[in-house]
DNA sequence: TCAGATAAGTTGAGGATTCAAGTACAAGGT
DNA sequence: ACCTTGTACTTGAATCCTCAACTTATCTGA
């Protein structure tokens, strides 16, 4: 049998498999669901709520576009489509950098304050109800951390780098 | 001041944004990372996977459509167009289901068996570098219960309403 | 100062997903 | 038998995402 050379992968043991499968179907069932509540009551997909309330918390609710898709943890390609259909929308314009011609700024305008602020307690609903309201203080603890170790795992490695523009 | 019946709803505190932070950056990263790794050493995103790993585990490699979208918590309609998409990659065939003329099976065919055993070293590998090299057991545990509660609260009511033609 | 390498951002094509609507069949009651 | 309602699945259009290619601008080193 000329098998030596092959290696058989380490393949997941059951407790494993049970984790991942969890994991699974819990992130697919709940990205659905939080996209269909955004969607009905706000009129967008979830990551796009989340693209907007980044820029309300940023210094004149404002973010170049490198910086924003970096907090998102998305491809600048994608943030390039989705700030498109948002500026279509009223809820987002573009600024020209003065300090970098190359650059952007993804501004949130006062209408997307509106509808975010407006979207904003359903939202909240929706995750507290699927989450923490069904996770003792221990668990969400728990939760947090694992996803956090999970999240830094993957993180390109330079995140943290500095970004040009902050020095 | 008029704001007696503008009811404030409860915004998350600074803890469970963390947590919720944590969530929202490991699922985006990890989906991302997953998909693009299948993608590239498979031909397939992580979800296709996903379908051809649960035919292989049916009795026969065979499911019915919705018991097949039902086990991987997706709509029927994303159902019917991965199956096309697989069954013209010839790893996937559809069958008739004879005592139910609207019934379809889907049938994970010797090419797809192939495929899929091509893909899953790879892909465990992705998982296990990515999440379970990284938790201790402890921490693998209270993942996978938190997150099979979270599944738990959004699963549809009645999933495992008798499926009529399991009796 | 100038060529090459890098960085910021966009674009378009090809897939994938959603939603609403549609087809075809089954079940249940009258 | 018939009609109504519900189930199984598909379809098409609109939207979204990925990938690779592209434009423009900045940086680096000789």
């Amino acid at each position: 049998m000329d098998t030596a050379h092959v290696e058989e992968p380490r393949w997941l043991s059951d407790e494993e498999q049970r984790v991942w499968r969890a994991y699974v179907h819990a992130t697919a069932l709940l990205e659905d669901h939080l996209d269909r509540q955004l969607q009905r009551d706000a009129g967008m997909p979830h990551i796009y709520y989340v693209l907007l309330a980044c820029l309300s918390e940023a210094p004149h609710r404002r973010l170049r576009m490198t910086e924003l898709a970096m907090t998102m943890k998305i491809t600048r390609s994608r943030l390039s489509h989705a700030v498109a259909r948002l500026e279509k929308n009223g809820w987002v314009r573009r600024e020209d950098c003065p300090s970098d011609k190359r650059g952007q700024f993804a501004i949130l305008t006062d209408q997307g304050m509106s509808v975010l602020k407006q979207a904003a307690p359903g939202h909240v609903n929706a995750v507290r109800q699927a989450v923490f309201n069904r996770l003792s203080p221990d668990q969400q603890k728990a939760l947090g951390e694992a996803l956090q170790i999970i999240a830094e795992g993957l993180e390109p490695k330079d995140a943290s780098a500095d970004l040009p523009w902050l020095r």
